[in-house]
DNA sequence: CAAGTTAGAGAACAGTGCTCTCGACAAGAG
DNA sequence: CTCTTGTCGAGAGCACTGTTCTCTAACTTG
């Protein structure tokens, strides 16, 4: 009896395993998706490269496991940056970790997010669950902060009267499927939200904000303070005045 | 004397230079960027592949040569659809052509705004005059708008007010260095609008968007339309009604 | 302790980008 | 028309890639 229930071999394999991931993960930093070379980790980590097909049968199920570990990062920060009381800051948390995971872990996002290759689809299993726990996070709080009346009437209302039946149709289909109890023009919100969002942090990423703002930052806070202010009404009294609507005078 | 001016040699060259960009394109569709090899575009054109050194000086020049002449494409596409009189026209068709062409040429446009390679940087040559072609005439669009009186004031003096110092000063810095002279919250408008145009387009492409919206067209409609409808206003009678300002009544 | 399983090493295969050399042929000069 | 010159394409070869196979050593289990 070498040890009590782990084993000396599992306990081994173990420890290879985070090593393999260790040493892809900055072989992928250094030389992207397409230039991870399993003989380069094989011998980083200082094996055969035979011996890694012990433990990932092959090089896009090594970079499926980067990618699932990638979008469970991503999620991670993202959710502990969204742990606040009030919904207004849990909603910029929200953003700003999004983007600050973003510009720290450039490879990763790409990988993630990136152009998609032809040959490859990412398998259904670990990513559509790591891939959405975003989404249904920031969903679960623009919910929240519908329940507790703290989004914009004003809001909702124009973007009802502009949401396309097609639209529509394809939102509640989603929010069916993932059982979300939420107004149709919520989740148009919700939609824009991420859209901007994403949109917005992928191109600072992707280096195509560069010619223009080198340095985004300012930019990206400008756009979530007036995203954020036009949506979501401060905490403050209880029955704040309704803004002019268009024609009320 | 073979040939009169061209010559013979000059003649098999354009068409094989050809014959090679095509081969390659389809290559391209076919395997993506990282997997798009130079035997198998070799093997397409009818050569041996030490012949294709001839025409490229590496595999990274060939990529390069389908990136510049993918964004010139998009331009010329973008340029063509915001061929119209009346700029609320001109801007619409500039989203939609910008859209349609890169929903009809998924690969290239990944190729050319996709995740960028730790190693490979685009020479800076060709591809900067291609990559701002479509942002320049984008902007001479909305200057053109602005100096009609086309711009919803309300708008812009929003956009004025939430407009921060650095992303003010970045934005000038662009302008001068491409001599476009336009206020700096044209600028600002200019930007919000190429970001939501690209980011809401890339994701499509990319695929994000599926999960929630399988069919994007009418949500793009939609935000196309939004976006539009705040900025610029009808042409119509000269001096429209200005909208009820906030705390106006 | 012996049998059985598993992990790792090494060789080998087809594929890749790229370089070099060599024969063939068009282009221009005399 | 001939001869030199320069280009063009083919082929072999190098170092590299992902993947598979076989074989040995070592842990695990009865």
């Amino acid at each position: 009896m070498t040890n009590a229930s782990t084993g000396l071999r599992a306990r081994r394999r173990q420890e290879l395993l985070a090593a393999i991931r260790t040493a892809a993960l900055e072989e992928l930093r250094r030389s992207g998706a397409a230039g991870l070379s399993l003989r380069a980790v094989a011998r980083d980590v200082g094996i055969a490269v035979s011996a890694l097909y012990r433990y990932f049968p092959s090089r896009d199920e090594l970079l499926t496991d980067l990618i699932v570990a990638a979008l469970d990062e991503h999620a991670d920060a993202v959710e502990a940056g969204g742990a606040h009381e009030d919904v207004a800051d849990a909603l910029r948390g929200v953003w700003h970790a999004y983007r600050a995971w973003a510009v720290a872990h450039p490879a990763e996002f790409g990988l993630a997010y990136g152009t998609p290759v032809p040959g490859y689809v990412a398998p259904a299993e670990g990513t559509v669950r790591a891939g959405t726990r975003i989404g249904r996070f920031a969903l679960g709080l623009l919910a929240r902060a519908n329940a507790e009346g703290r989004l914009d009437p004003d809001t909702l209302h124009q973007r009802a009267d502009r949401l396309s039946p097609g639209t529509a149709e394809q939102l509640e289909t989603w929010s069916a499927r993932h059982d979300q109890q939420v107004p149709t023009e919520v989740l148009a919100v919700w939609l824009d939200l991420f859209v901007r969002l994403h949109g917005l942090v992928s191109m600072e990423v992707f280096g195509l904000l560069r010619p223009v703002t080198p340095d985004a930052a300012p930019y990206v806070a400008e756009v979530v303070d007036a995203e954020l202010a036009a949506l979501v009404r401060p905490r403050g009294p209880r029955s704040a005045p309704a803004r002019p609507t268009a024609g009320s005078c």
